[in-house]
DNA sequence: AATGAACTTGAGCAATCACTCAAGTATGCT
DNA sequence: AGCATACTTGAGTGATTGCTCAAGTTCATT
């Protein structure tokens, strides 16, 4: 029988909420750990004994991220009537993503990502993420398939693939496109794009 | 009439490949002035000479970066009979990215970009490397359709865009796809549309 | 040779880095 | 109330950061 003592006084979920927020926009190495004391409104010592480093806490921020993003992937999804028009709403809503109210339109994992060292533990670490996003993708796809949207013969693992690139590459020009009415038409074409392998 | 002294010892052009290389590989902010000592084989001091600070060099390196791989698309375009199928061959040419001979599979400028703060100076330093890459792409475009390889009412500027999306989703898949198969396959598949455009 | 401009050197700057730990404080349990 | 336990605190750790600069070295010019 563990004796309780103190409690703590700091809410875990929300300091993982402003930490994810700060490696979101500054990405790891540009973030400090005073700027986390900052945020989190904590000293050093109570960092380090919630979370055990900082890249320990940045991969609890990525685990937050990636399990944010398959969660309103797979509601998008679930809330729709087809899988496969759900999948080309997610890939027009790119062109929305306001500078406000996200703190980047970059992905966070492709971000982390690149930053990341070559050959490090770290990297395996979100590209598996990477890899369960892009299975929520393949079984829309044959969600969609047994629904009839898409030919018996399509490669949905293949596809699935495709439209994670699509992901990867609007979500670059996100960084840089300021004007909205060309975002949009990228967005289009690339969603377009989606409806056609419906056909063959 | 000025009176030269004591030539410089390094060999400018090598120094910034070396740096170059090291950016690439491990981003700016990884990247310590030591290890540019060590690669550089030069003092402190005269890095400070030759190039005036860490981010003055960088962006020498992103110069000669955006400058090589204008080029590269410019000569392969050049190269090739149809600018439409020299594009497409870069496509399917992003398969091969060997992790060996190559620093990294992924564009030093999108890694730079997503790197670089969200409101400096500097991701427009870059932004506008990328949007002359995409200039390259845009004017192959311009020389299809006056070849007759496009329909008259193709948008280049629009199909550029999404050609340059395709390459950033797929320097990004290059990152973490370790199956070249299955690499091969997505190239194909981007490779093809940018055919497909060509019809309609 | 002697001169002086151009370049190299490397010790060392203040600042910051991620991180630690002994001391202090609050809380649940008896 | 009093103890034991957990949590918080923040000054301080050594290492490293980007960078400077006075001293030394090399070379074209005289």
């Amino acid at each position: 029988m563990t004796l309780m003592a103190r409690t703590a006084s700091y809410d875990r979920d929300a300091a993982l909420e402003a930490a994810m927020t700060l490696f979101w926009t500054k990405g790891f190495h540009a973030t400090s750990l005073k700027d986390l004391e900052v945020v989190l409104n904590m000293k050093p010592g109570s960092i380090y004994a919630a979370f055990q480093s900082k890249e320990a806490l940045f991969r609890a921020t990525l685990d937050r991220y990636a399990e944010r993003m398959t969660g309103e992937m797979e509601a998008l999804i679930a809330r729709s009537a087809s899988p496969l028009s759900a999948l080309q709403r997610h890939l027009r809503g790119l062109a929305d993503l306001a500078p406000c109210d996200r703190p980047s339109t970059a992905c966070m994992l492709v971000k982390s990502l690149l930053e990341a060292p070559q050959d490090g533990e770290l990297r395996t670490f979100i590209s598996d993420h990477l890899d369960r996003v892009g299975q929520v993708i393949g079984s829309a796809l044959e969600a969609a398939k047994s629904e009839g949207e898409l030919p018996e013969h399509t490669d949905t693992d293949r596809l699935a693939r495709r439209i994670q690139t699509y992901i990867f590459g609007l979500k670059v020009q996100a960084q840089r496109e300021t004007d909205t009415a060309r975002m949009r038409d990228l967005c289009d074409d690339l969603a377009a794009e989606i409806g056609r392998a419906a056909q063959g």
